[in-house]
DNA sequence: TCTTGTTATGACACCGATGACATGACACCG
DNA sequence: CGGTGTCATGTCATCGGTGTCATAACAAGA
């Protein structure tokens, strides 16, 4: 391949003239410039990022890490990978700002990050981003104190600059939007209690509920397990039912995520309910292939993913530059209510329709 | 950042033999050996990989160029990241050959590849992938003869070797399993024909038809834009039932991918069908998010987008190591059936059946 | 005892760019 | 006309490893 050197023994020039003329830097005549641009093109020259990166000390490379990719190799394997737009909104604002993105994936063992780590460090990445499949909490081994490092749906012990999802925020917005909309007895099949999301959002659920002083009732939030392979939709059955058996039955089911709405509106329609004439459901994560596709089409939150991954990247740049070293906060990133037809605008069934559909 | 000066330094030796202890290469005395780990640790020195590459023309890169992250962006918006699977099985199967892998995103602009083309040039990878978002034809800008390269999920004119989808076999296979299960009127409705999987998978369903000596009948054969925003759960749900007013009505519907099955899914049941009891469905990719989550779960060939990743990397890596140089062939990568309750054993509905259930 | 071979290590140039500094040719100013 | 500033370009060292070759110490074989 060739070097700056044959491009100016071609061009009759020096190689530092070469190197003035690829940075656009200093004074270059009009001839000079021409002579050298004609040169690099004939001989296809390309310039060693090596070599340049040696010299100046800049790799103009980010680092990022994640589990996102292989995650589906991993427990609870129906999982999709909208968390890959986190990758996506990253890459596109880091690419905006010059940089390029090595990306490594843990291939599900976490003990492999102090290795992906070195790695980057050794190509002398500028920063490093580690992206988690899922909200959560992590514990990642210790990084240079010199490198800056973003954490993305996930947070740590030690402060690490987070950039996470509303989760709270999104579910009361809403349950709030569902308030309006006429809907007063508002069922919830949570995550389960283990995931941060499964904390998260019912707690923005009751948000919503005691500001527009609606009264908790707790036979409406359930914790559910839908993703186990073979008991998830039984449980799901058996908690549906009971719920719509109750003296005053729900009009509507908000769900965990958009997975377990798109098994509700199976599990509903076999138990001969139409969605959303006799029952509304709402989802979560406007995770759109199911969002959008379902039918009737999913209201549901948006996990802004894209949007968090634009934040992450920014906040990266930011202490690359120097702007903000020692920000040792988290960014929450609240995502918009997607209003659609699976929830009606008034409430659409009385207890007495309910029961005699029941009946059946 | 310590260099191997200031390593050789600490542990009283040469920068050399630091050089040889890192790489394990000449015979090194155990003590000097130890010396040097431990002045390694103790200094957290990290090998700068563009002193090495200059020196050794290796890069250890790979780059990785592709539309599928950003594809959302695109027209047909509602799409997920399935095809990242591909990405996946790359980045498993390149860092267990060492290599580590720079990925860069079209974000969704063609006339960007020239640019990331050049960018990854300048950091000396040693192969390129370019990863299509689906089946397709694409047309690349040149790179330089002694750049390997494979194209996944897509091919051009020029031959570049690719790594593909066999669709043509996985359609055949998947209505051949019908066929076995009883049925034989089947019904499918395919992507549009501007589509590579919009005639191959067809093709598939007629070999399948003809080896089981099956008439063709094109009334059972339609394509489908049913990913219009609007106008396409319409167009689906004529199509449907023009179908089922057939005098031999269709006992199974074949759709041309997943994301159209749940479509089918929830206008069957509008329509009062019963899935599958009254009638069967079967899709085609094993979208997982979809296929399981389904209710009942869907019967669908796999799309071994992760298996074509590894396939992909494979290749490559022999080009690279001047196994394979000049092999202009396509590999294509076939997926099984996976046989879920959406589709019966046996055909399950008589002609009858299905008229009174449609004079509703 | 003198080769010859093996092991352990060092000296030094070099990969390809760029930063610091130098130089030569003019133009402009007083 | 000498001094000063600007433009255009070149020289050379340097970044941090590694390839090549040299060297020293010592053991084994002739």
């Amino acid at each position: 391949m060739a070097t700056i050197y044959d491009v100016a023994k071609l061009a009759g020039v020096s190689a530092k003239t070469v190197s003035r003329v690829m940075n656009g830097e200093g004074p270059v005549g009009a001839a000079t410039r021409e002579a050298v641009e004609t040169a690099m093109r004939d001989l296809g020259f390309v310039r060693s990022n090596a070599a340049r990166m040696m010299r100046s000390q800049k790799s103009g490379l980010v680092g990022l890490i994640t589990g996102a990719i292989s995650a589906k190799n991993q427990s609870g394997a129906k999982r999709g990978l909208p968390d890959l737009f986190i990758v996506q909104g990253i890459q596109t604002a880091m690419a905006e700002a010059g940089f390029t993105l090595m990306i490594a994936d843990t291939t599900g063992r976490q003990d492999r990050v102090p290795h992906l780590i070195d790695t980057f460090l050794s190509h002398r990445v500028e920063g490093l981003i580690y992206v988690a499949e899922y909200h959560q909490e992590v514990s990642l081994p210790p990084v240079p104190a010199h490198t800056p490092m973003v954490l993305v749906n996930c947070f740590d012990q030690r402060g690490t600059p987070a950039i996470l999802p509303d989760d709270r925020r999104g579910q009361r917005d809403l349950v709030t939007r569902l308030i309006d909309a006429g809907h007063r007895r508002i069922a919830y099949l949570a995550l389960r209690t283990g995931m941060v999301a499964g904390q998260l959002r019912p707690a923005g659920y009751r948000d919503a509920l005691s500001a527009a002083g609606i009264a908790y009732d707790p036979a409406l939030l359930a914790h559910c397990d839908f993703d186990l392979t073979d008991a998830g939709p039984q449980l799901l059955w058996d908690t549906i039912s009971q719920m719509l058996t109750l003296p005053e039955p729900p009009s509507v089911i908000c769900c965990g995520n958009d997975q377990m709405a798109m098994l509700v509106y199976g599990i509903l329609r076999s138990m001969g309910l139409k969605v959303p004439e006799q029952i509304s459901v709402a989802g979560y994560d406007n995770y759109q292939v199911i969002a959008e596709t379902l039918y009737p089409p999913l209201t549901t939150v948006d996990l802004p993913y894209s949007a968090m991954g634009v934040r992450a990247a920014q906040r990266l740049l930011d202490m690359i530059s120097g702007a903000s070293r020692d920000d040792r906060t988290a960014t929450l990133v609240a995502g918009a209510v997607h209003w659609r037809t699976s929830a009606t605008e008034r409430r659409p069934l009385n207890i007495l329709q309910l029961k005699t559909v029941r009946e059946d």
